[in-house]
RNA sequence: GGUAGGUUACCCAAGUGGCCAACGGGGGCAGACUGUAAAUCUGCUGGCUUACGCCUUCAAUGGUUCGAAUCCAUUACCUACCA
């Protein structure tokens, strides 16, 4: 199977530039990239499906490029964005593309001898270029008529209340001159990106036929949607980093497998390399036993291995399977103390559980399950307040040592899946 | 620059002197039903308090009043029409 049969059977196919061309051309291993702006000191799911996007490609032979970008992070896109945005300062920049290069190196295959990933930062050959120099040598290809009417500036340009700078207004400029110079010189022949990008890569296209006179192509990966419409990615708590630090190896498989059953199917085959054997029988299954949730769970044991590695994974599946398995109390100390360091877990002072103990509102905004001791107060009374797994309806409950687990752990719970591991540990211990 | 209108909780939006911690909708949280779904139904949704209640909020500041989100003045921002 080709890469595009491939792509399009995942649904992975937004838009492409001359698609019997690419075809031709992609019969043979071609060199591809993407680019990945430095917002934050961490990739979120989102980005993912580019950067699997990348992955795939090589899998079949292609030699792809992830650029990282130092110089276009440093302006903006405003691609997509509703708000001129506040520009990073140069040391977040710095810190954010050290980490996120990091990432990218972690799921594309550098030491394969046959067609190596390369990672390269396009502040490398955009830094050294004076103004001057770049509007001769490419602002004079661009007509401002042509750049006005890209989706992501006429958006904004009819939006009298944010409009848009000069700055995020030149950045397909230096997203296209990206994409002529890794053509000209790493004979770069396809750029991919989401949906969002379609008229940056194609800005690139142009350039590179005005420049170099060289025919390049440009696909572009849908955006994806949740079925009930709301941002994929995104939860209430803010966005799904790839980082454990910002968001913990079990809250990450927790977010796969809640996905809507509509969703599940699609998601597999946006987000893991599963063959289309593997996903057709996972679907025929999640059809006949949704409750079963086995397309889900592979969803999320795929994904978590992908970025977590194999153990992270083994132990958030172990600590998913005690919380959500339906028999938390005859857990065993040996799991118990398995899991306590997988899902969200807080310390107290054990001398606090002495004698009449801490009020359980008190706990509860500790381990941080609600805002403040009134919530709690009323979350309790609303039924929805669980210590170690058996419910708790009063209010003036206090918590004291007999509550603890192997002489050491409480299990709080708050509603049907928030969980949290409360330790207790001796006093003056850190 | 002129004139008119606006700024209310996470968002939208009612309220034009006391009955206002503030209608309604969305979102969120929780409960029931389930499968850690979806849909539906129910409760909660400023803080403190076991509770009576207390405290802080209706753009900002100051004022009128026994009493203000509501009236007056000033400031800031926004919208529309005119220049």
């Amino acid at each position: 199977m080709s890469i595009l049969e491939e792509l399009k059977w995942r649904g992975l196919v937004a838009d492409c530039t001359d698609e019997t061309e690419l075809t031709k051309k992609i019969s043979a291993p071609i060199t591809l990239y993407c680019g990945f702006d430095p917002t934050a000191d961490s990739l979120h799911v989102g980005n993912l499906v580019p950067l699997l996007a990348l992955r795939r490609f090589q899998l079949l032979g292609h030699f792809p490029i992830a650029v990282a970008g130092g110089a276009t992070g440093s302006i903006g896109d405003p691609s997509g964005k509703t708000q001129e945005r506040q520009l990073l300062t140069k040391e977040i920049l710095d810190r954010n593309i050290a980490s996120v290069k990091v990432q990218l190196a972690k799921l594309l295959d550098f030491e394969t001898k046959k067609n190596p990933a390369r990672l390269v930062d396009n502040a490398s050959w955009t830094q050294n270029i004076s103004y001057l120099d770049f509007l001769r040598d490419i602002g004079k290809h661009f007509s401002v008529n042509q750049m006005v009417a890209k989706e992501s500036v006429r958006a904004r340009m009819e939006d009298r209340e944010v409009g848009i700078s000069y700055t995020e207004f030149s950045y397909m400029l230096l997203q296209a001159f990206d994409f002529m110079v890794l053509a000209r010189d790493q004979n770069c022949e396809l750029q991919i990106g989401g949906s969002d990008q379609w008229g940056n890569i194609t800005a690139g296209i142009d350039l590179c036929r005005k420049k170099l006179g060289k025919t390049v192509f440009g696909l572009t990966l849908p955006l994806i949607t949740n079925a009930d419409g709301t941002k994929f990615g995104k939860t209430e708590a803010g966005a799904i980093w790839l980082d454990p630090k910002r968001t913990s190896v079990y809250k990450f498989y927790q977010f796969w497998i809640n996905t809507d059953d509509r969703d599940v199917i699609r998601y597999l085959k946006f987000f893991t390399f599963l063959s289309r054997e593997e996903i057709e029988s996972l679907e025929k299954q999640h059809t006949e036993n949704p409750g079963a949730r086995i397309a889900h769970k592979a969803l999320a044991k795929e994904v978590c291995h992908l970025i977590h590695g194999d153990n992270a994974t083994v132990g958030v599946m172990l600590a998913s399977d005690v919380l959500f398995g339906g028999s938390v109390e005859k857990i065993s100390e040996e799991d118990f103390n398995e899991i306590a360091g997988e899902v969200p877990t807080k310390e107290i002072e054990k001398s606090k559980l002495d004698g009449a103990g801490i009020p359980l509102v008190e706990l509860l905004v500790h381990a941080g399950l609600c805002q403040s001791k009134g919530q709690a107060r009323k979350d309790i009374e609303g039924g929805g307040v669980n210590i170690n797994n058996v419910r708790e309806a009063s209010a003036t409950r206090s918590v004291t040592s007999n509550d603890l687990l192997f002489g050491k752990h409480i299990l709080l719970r708050k509603g049907k899946k928030n969980y949290v591991v409360v330790t207790a540990r001796r006093n003056g211990a850190a």
